[in-house]
DNA sequence: CGTCAGGTTGATGCCATTCAACTTAGGTGG
DNA sequence: CCACCTAAGTTGAATGGCATCAACCTGACG
């Protein structure tokens, strides 16, 4: 499988060949692997790399004083922990694996020299921030106004749909490597709670969901049982002058479900 | 009163009388005013300019197909509402004006301008583009997990600072223009809710607030009100060489509180 | 002095939480 | 290979925070 920030950010803009062996070279220098339940980073500190995700899953978290606590982001392969160290002084949240992780420390110092020197590599770094960006503020609306129920579709075609720009989905299947109780942090929801909606969702075949494999039976179904619109991704950007823009279907990805739908 | 942006910028680096004065020419040349229930940028369109709010309240605002909608953020002045425009194709959301603003209108190529040969001021935009982010995921953190009393006073807290910071608050108080059904969609909250969450929070003497002026009579007491944690808000940053350092106390500010505190 | 936006209040109901137990699956050592 | 142990998942019943529906009040303004 390709390297997944190189297949990321080729979304954005198309990278030489020479900028893409720099970016080879830079996030394998500093490989290492953490365990499930490690922290990546932690709030407060300020660490001289930044952080990228090559293998397993991560995710931001955040919590108050009293113990009440969320996940604010699900950080995927290809996707950057802690951007914030670039510019800013202290981490505010924490970076958590989820799954063993395989992760790629990029020197500050080195990681100046690409937003400053390698324009096209600049670019689309920053444009990836401000799709997080987008995604936290679809996260916002989530909370705010999807019922639990949509709430969690929601969240399963977000995850299916960035991991497959990664290339990590096999048809309409995709891994989940995270427990009911990591979902329900994510949604806001109780454990208790999400493990019903969980079952509805099951139950009305929008979803399989066994042995951390996720099925989706009709992606477009599950999708406006969300309210999802994929626009907050910015699946479409395909880099100006790129020669594979209509290379990766959005919505077109049925196999014919069996079961009832909805 | 200063100009917003320089005030908010020279938070992250010392700008020198160059890149100020470029700041002040390149948004003083399209400046128009617009009316409250205006929309800045519209979901879905991708202007040529980006637009900085000089005066005056704005919100990032989207909605779902069925009607459903959120206020995602609220712009005041200093505040970028459309950084996205500058490298993604489309509008994911709409930014609508909730009073009279005075916005600054930059050309995309000035804007580019300013990212690629003013160090300086990139860094600077760049870190107030990410604090942007801190403070969305402070909103998700708050729906996810603060009950509506601990929201309201969150955000109420989080407003006063933001408006210190460009030097629009007097001592314990600030305007505060907008309805409390704009709170309520912010908050997550119905209006009917809001209203009496609001009315617990004046019971209990925390905030004074009429004639769409905030009084905050003892801001440490709101503040472990809402668990709030400035540490999001990156007030400290105080760019590197800085000679003011010390120049605003962030939490000292109680003038002595008359009433119980809880 | 009528009108309308903004604000306030009460009654009722539901979605999601809470508490508490039980089941299942996976892993480990005897 | 079974006994045990723990993490993960499932189920039931009761409670409660917030939504919903529906009035009503208030002040600003023409």
């Amino acid at each position: 499988m390709a390297h997944p920030l190189i297949r990321k950010l080729e979304q954005f803009t198309r990278l030489s060949a020479d900028d893409q062996r720099l970016l080879e070279r830079v996030t394998s220098e500093h490989v290492r692997r953490i365990g499930p339940r490690e922290d990546i980073v932690s709030e407060g500190d300020e660490p001289g790399e930044i952080h990228l995700i090559l293998s397993g899953w991560a995710c931001r978290s955040k919590q108050l004083e009293d113990g009440r606590g969320a996940i604010l982001a699900f950080l995927l392969p290809g996707d950057l922990c802690d951007l914030d160290n670039f510019l800013l002084r202290t981490m505010d949240h924490s970076v958590g694996a989820l799954t063993a992780v395989t992760l790629a420390g990029i020197p500050r110092s080195l990681f100046e020299d690409l937003m400053l020197n390698h324009a096209r590599i600049a670019q689309a770094l920053w444009s990836s921030a401000l799709i997080d960006a987008a995604i936290q503020r679809e996260w916002t609306l989530n909370l705010s106004q999807r019922t639990a129920y949509e709430r969690l579709c929601h969240l399963l075609c977000e995850l299916f749909l960035r991991l497959r720009t990664v290339g990590l989905t096999q048809g309409s299947s995709c891994e989940l490597p995270v427990t009911q109780a990591k979902l329900a942090e994510a949604t806001g929801l109780t454990l208790v709670h999400l493990n019903r909606m969980l079952q509805e969702l099951r139950a009305a075949n929008l979803v399989v969901l066994k042995s951390k494999t996720l099925t989706i039976p009709n992606l477009e179904v599950l999708m406006s049982a969300a309210l999802f619109n994929p626009a907050y991704l910015h699946l479409d950007q395909a880099g100006e002058a790129s020669d594979t823009a209509a290379a990766v279907p959005i919505l077109a990805l049925d196999e014919r479900s069996d079961g009832l739908q909805l």
